[in-house]
DNA sequence: ACCTGAACACCGTTCAAGT
DNA sequence: ACCTGAACACCGTTCAAGT
């Protein structure tokens, strides 16, 4: 509101505004649809600029991710260790369901950056004042860590293939005669059951790390 | 040992050669390094020749996946529920562990063929002999299944990156002033840890899975 | 029926050249 | 200091042509 730019091209580029659109981007359109030509032109400029900013694309990719973990919400209280571990859970989540054409990314390439490792630091901390010895502190860490991160990939990619074109499969095409178990759970294997889904699992996973405490 | 063929180009393709030699290139060269052209040279064979044993490129992965999940192992009793659970997952790590670099795929791609939900069946086979109700069992399912997806990622990938070139960081780049319970527990992120790290998850999962049951 | 050669519309990245 | 144009060495996939 300050200026008087009348060609959009004036505004520099920067590292954040190129992450930015490079997180926009795949919001949009997937992953696999990013290129440093296309996502050049969103920001009005040709592909070579970008590597002014960023020294290449894999260092793009996790630029976006640090930008995406530095939103997860840190827990107020870390002493009451069974809350705070729901919170981040689902606060992981949370940010998962917004982005889910980056989850795959997520999974893929978690915690190369620095700032990727606050929520990391505060997981340790409340294992800590549980009581869990250090080793046992980096067991539930994975086992947490491990849960949160497969789940919020098959929840982004669908658990079975949805409408993907190149013969994959959906629910209606499973053979009833060999699949009868899979068949009787099949109407449960709904979005709708999802939130519901990752709370059982919490809690499943909560009350399995209490009777190792004891 | 049957003919006198005497150019090696005279082996007729299949689609299983196909896959196969796409599977061993990927535990060879990772799966980024995978092209048509490249599996086409390895087979002896014009990159185009493939594309009449298989329609592209998404389904010669899901080929290969298809080849390695019917290796999973399926309990031999399926009435203790609790062992053949462990038995089943210990069998998806062991394939994930034989074939780290197809890790990635098996975590994106999961279930997009018929062959593939074999395991899947014998599972809530297990469930419901266990006495779960079908919503729970898809629930327990997703808890599993989740956890070793995410964990077989984590552990093929590195949890924290080893020798990436560009500008990602390792165990000893961390601050200690800011990180000071990630130092504390540091020396339990080791891989002769992983082994125990998995069945201390599984134990804890189901524990956790048995107190839902009463 | 299976394989090939050439072509199309793309990639990431380098580098010298411009301002 | 930042942006560009041209170039290099690749991609997946199509299609007409060969056997």
């Amino acid at each position: 509101m300050s200026g008087s730019q009348e060609s959009p091209a004036r505004i520099p580029l920067t590292r954040e505004r190129v992450l930015l659109a490079a997180l926009g981007f795949i919001d949009q359109h997937g992953v696999d649809a990013l290129s440093m030509r296309r996502l050049g032109a969103v920001l009005g400029v040709e592909a070579m600029s970008i590597y002014n900013h960023v020294p290449n694309k894999a260092a793009l990719l996790d630029g976006i991710l640090e930008v995406l973990l530095n939103e997860i919400r840190l827990p107020d209280d870390p002493t009451d260790w069974k809350r705070s571990i729901r919170e981040m859970a689902h606060s992981y989540r949370k940010l998962a369901l917004s982005h889910p054409n980056v989850v795959p990314l997520m999974a893929t390439r978690p915690f190369n950056t620095i700032a990727s490792l606050r929520p990391v630091e505060v997981t340790f901390e409340i294992f800590a004042l549980a009581g869990f010895d250090p080793q046992s502190a980096v067991h539930a860490f994975r086992t947490l860590a491990s849960f949160a991160i497969g789940y919020t990939l098959a929840e982004a990619e669908g658990m079975f293939a949805r409408d993907r074109k190149d013969g994959s499969i959906t629910m209606d095409d499973i053979p009833i005669r060999e699949f009868p178990n899979l068949i009787r759970v099949a109407p449960h294997f709904m979005d709708s059951d999802l939130d519901a889904g990752f709370d059982f699992a919490l809690d499943v996973m909560l009350r399995g790390l209490e009777s190792k405490l004891g």
